[in-house]
DNA sequence: AGCACGCCGACT
DNA sequence: GTCGGCGTGCTC
């Protein structure tokens, strides 16, 4: 490409996670010419040290005011492409995370970013040439200042590549040796191990197990009696004659008009819609990502996916629990040569070779977003596949039977619909009227539970943990304190006052309900092990448990648990003795997520589900029982519109620890700032630790939002922030 | 004065 | 992420 006399320059972000750190400019040399673009993975130093970077921009010569150093090299097997640096710096933006840490996203797991390749030997002869080597190890042996030196000269060189345990190594047993004298304890004990799991076994797997550690196998190795290799991932391949291609009229329409789509499916249909659109998107010679919640969910679609798989072609499963080939699978699809990666969060962020399509399912469940902080970006992966088709141009096809009012509300215009199937069976529903009684579980339900299980039918018990307890509720008529600004529930805060985790505002507890004068106010509480308990007492017999981390007696008749594992399978009766604790809980989406509850529960029922609240006619509640999703989404968008909640405004919360003068400035220091980005700033309120305030930020704009909390925040950790401790957090879900 | 330690700011 | 500079506070 031609272009005026003199070098380039390339904007780098390197891969440092931090706020602090901007994308720096960097000269191109002549010899990298036409070798890096936007969305390179480039080598380039930070005071003297080689680093990974990807390039954000480039530019003709003097157009970067300090561009100094040069870029070192550039590592076209790690680079994300254009698309991909595009979706991390809007993930970036949207989510107030460092860019550095959302490009990491893009980079193969296991990658060692700090590792060396030995060039020439070193002027003491102690490293090989050719050796890899960490940056510590050469760091110790030459000291910052000479290792600085070997690397402009060109003795070393940052080759940064994946870890062994992480490309599907396997250790095998070479014939004909076996144990010397010589061997040590541990590495006769480990060739056995490897011997009694048929002479080859994966190494990660091998040293999990055996609790081995890894020089050991080293050493093994090194005498010549086990031998590593690197063997190509497990994938799905495809058969010669694969099943029907599933739902092609609708995914011919999703893939020929393009864009993103609805689907409202029951779970179960899920994962055979999943492999119509791969087989469809494959047909056209394009590859497939398929976004689940969980692990579980991955192993289900990928069975479904390989049944209509054609010869040569190939789909794999891609979550944190597969520890053997991530990378190579992460290489595979980068390279084209796998055609449909199902898998979790992370997986958005794969590079892909030709991406044609991508399928959530499940679409509103909370574990397609990342928890607080940590491991990944929190965003919510609906938006990451919307962002991303769009930007490569492929079909987004979401899935679930009672979709998010975010993306139901975007109907028409962004979002097309595809209309539902027909509904074959839906259960009777009930509603137990708890108005009346301060009862954790109603006589009539437990009668209920009681005649189901004498006449032999299943019960499944279902309880959210989730948002339960301290709400007051009037035991007499029903009324929930609630916050005349904000409209939220007010929870106890002590024994004479309620708080408004929206605004703060404190009010003084009355010993009486506003509505109905009744002296009978009490605090709503329900968990799983208190109401097995209780119940297993009243109908004096066994009742089994069934939640994420413990089974006990599942084979009872009657079996208390969290809606995961329970809503798993089906049952003759389902009980949701709390939905109060959502549908009157504090947050914005309690109403949304009791709706969920109750209709995935009605889907899981074969013959009667009983619900048991002090709100018996609540619009959520009614519309879930009779499997009626428009109108739901009707009456909760007209609310959530009047009161300024998500989907027609964005949210995001500061919590400011400290205390003292700092705290106060710092609050004042937000608020002049969202002022200035006019967004609407709501608090400060008491904040979840003793000292600590909360602000809510509101707007209409995702990214003036974001830049609202981000900008003052990124302020405050440039200058000092004596003793104050700033937690941001975009969209979240606990308001 | 001499040195350990921790906090900042710079690094392109 | 990593280094060097600088201030604080302790010891000889």
């Amino acid at each position: 490409m031609a272009h005026p006399a003199g070098e380039m320059e390339a904007l780098v972000c390197l891969l440092i996670g931090t706020h602090a750190l901007p994308p720096l400019g960097y000269r191109v040399p002549d010899r990298l010419e036409g070798r890096v673009g936007v969305g390179s993975a480039v080598v380039a130093p930070l005071s003297g040290i080689s680093r990974i970077g990807v390039v954000l921009e480039v530019s003709p010569p003097g157009s970067l005011s300090r561009a100094t150093e040069e870029v070192r090299g550039v590592l076209e097997e790690l680079s994300p492409g254009p698309e991909l640096v595009e979706l991390c710096r809007w993930a970036s933006e949207r989510a107030a995370v460092p860019l550095a840490q959302v490009l990491r996203g893009t980079l193969p797991p296991g990658l060692d970013a700090t590792r060396y390749r030995v060039r020439a030997p070193l002027p003491d002869g102690r490293f090989e040439e050719g050796a890899l080597v960490s940056r510590r190890a050469l760091r110790r042996a030459l000291g910052s200042e000479r290792l600085r030196r070997a690397e402009v000269e060109g003795f070393v060189e940052l080759a940064p590549g994946v870890r062994e345990d992480e490309r599907s190594a396997w250790a095998v047993v070479v014939g004909g040796v076996s144990g010397g004298r010589e061997w040590t304890n541990p590495q006769r004990r480990l060739f056995e191990e490897l011997v009694c799991r048929g002479g080859e076994y994966p190494v990660g797997r091998l040293l999990e197990e055996t609790g081995a550690r890894r020089d050991v196998l080293r050493r093994l190795a090194g005498r010549g009696a086990v031998r590593i290799e690197v063997r190509p991932p497990e994938v799905i391949r495809g058969s010669e004659n694969p099943k029907e291609r599933p739902f092609p009229r609708e995914m011919d329409a999703v893939m020929a008009r393009g864009g993103a789509w609805l689907w409202r499916r029951p779970s179960s249909d899920q994962p055979l819609v999943a492999a119509g659109l791969a087989s469809t998107a494959l047909s056209d010679g394009f590859q497939t990502l398929v976004l689940v919640p969980t692990r579980e969910d991955a192993e289900r679609v990928a069975q479904e996916v390989g049944r209509v798989l054609p010869e040569g072609r190939s789909a794999a499963v891609y979550h944190a629990g597969i520890r053997e080939g991530r990378a190579e699978i992460h290489r595979a699809m980068r390279a084209g040569r796998a055609d449909v990666l199902i898998g979790t969060r992370s997986a958005v962020f794969v590079p892909f070779e030709r991406l044609g399509a991508i399928c959530v399912l499940e679409e509103p469940d909370l574990a397609h977003r990342a928890g607080e902080g940590y491991e990944g970006v929190p965003l919510h992966v609906r938006d990451l596949a919307l962002q991303r088709a769009r930007i490569e141009g492929a079909s987004a096809l979401f899935l679930s039977p009672v979709p998010s009012l975010e993306l139901y509300a975007r109907r028409g215009r962004e979002v097309k619909e595809i209309a539902p199937p027909e509904r074959t069976r839906w259960p009777a529903g009930r509603v137990v009227d708890l108005r009346g009684t301060g009862a954790r579980l109603g006589g009539s339900l437990v009668e209920t539970c009681r005649q189901a299980v004498e006449e032999g039918m299943s019960v499944g018990v279902v309880v959210t943990r989730v948002g339960h307890g301290r709400v007051l509720v009037c035991n007499g008529c029903g009324a929930v304190a609630v916050c005349p600004r904000c409209g939220l529930s007010l929870s106890v805060r002590d024994e004479k006052t309620l708080v408004c985790n929206g605004c703060g505002k404190v009010e003084l507890r009355t010993g009486r309900c506003p509505e109905c004068g009744s002296g009978r106010m009490s605090t709503t509480g329900i968990a799983a092990d208190g109401v097995r308990s209780e119940l297993s007492r009243r109908l004096a017999r066994r009742v089994g448990l069934l939640t994420a981390g413990r089974r006990e007696g599942e084979d009872a008749g009657v079996v208390v648990g969290t809606p995961r594992p329970m809503l798993a399978s089906e049952w003759d009766v389902v009980a949701l003795p709390d939905v109060d604790g959502l549908l009157l809980g504090r947050r914005v989406r309690g109403t949304e997520e009791a709706f969920r509850l109750v209709y995935r529960a009605a889907e899981r029922t074969r013959t009667l589900l009983v619900v048991q609240s002090r709100v018996p006619d609540h619009y959520a509640l009614r519309a879930a029982l009779e499997g009626d999703y428009p109108a739901f989404a009707r009456s909760e968008l007209s609310r959530r519109r009047s009161f300024g909640y998500p989907p027609f405004a964005y949210l995001a919360e500061i919590v400011l620890e400290g205390d003292g003068e700092p705290l106060a400035r710092a609050v004042e220091f937000f608020l002049e700032e969202s002022a200035r980005h006019r967004v609407e700033a709501i608090g400060p309120a008491p904040g979840p630790e003793g000292t600590s305030r909360r602000l809510l930020l509101r707007g209409t704009e995702p990214h003036r939002v974001a830049a609202a909390a981000l900008e003052p925040y990124a302020a405050l950790s440039r200058k000092k922030m004596r003793g104050l401790k700033v937690r941001v957090t975009i969209d979240p879900q606990e308001v």
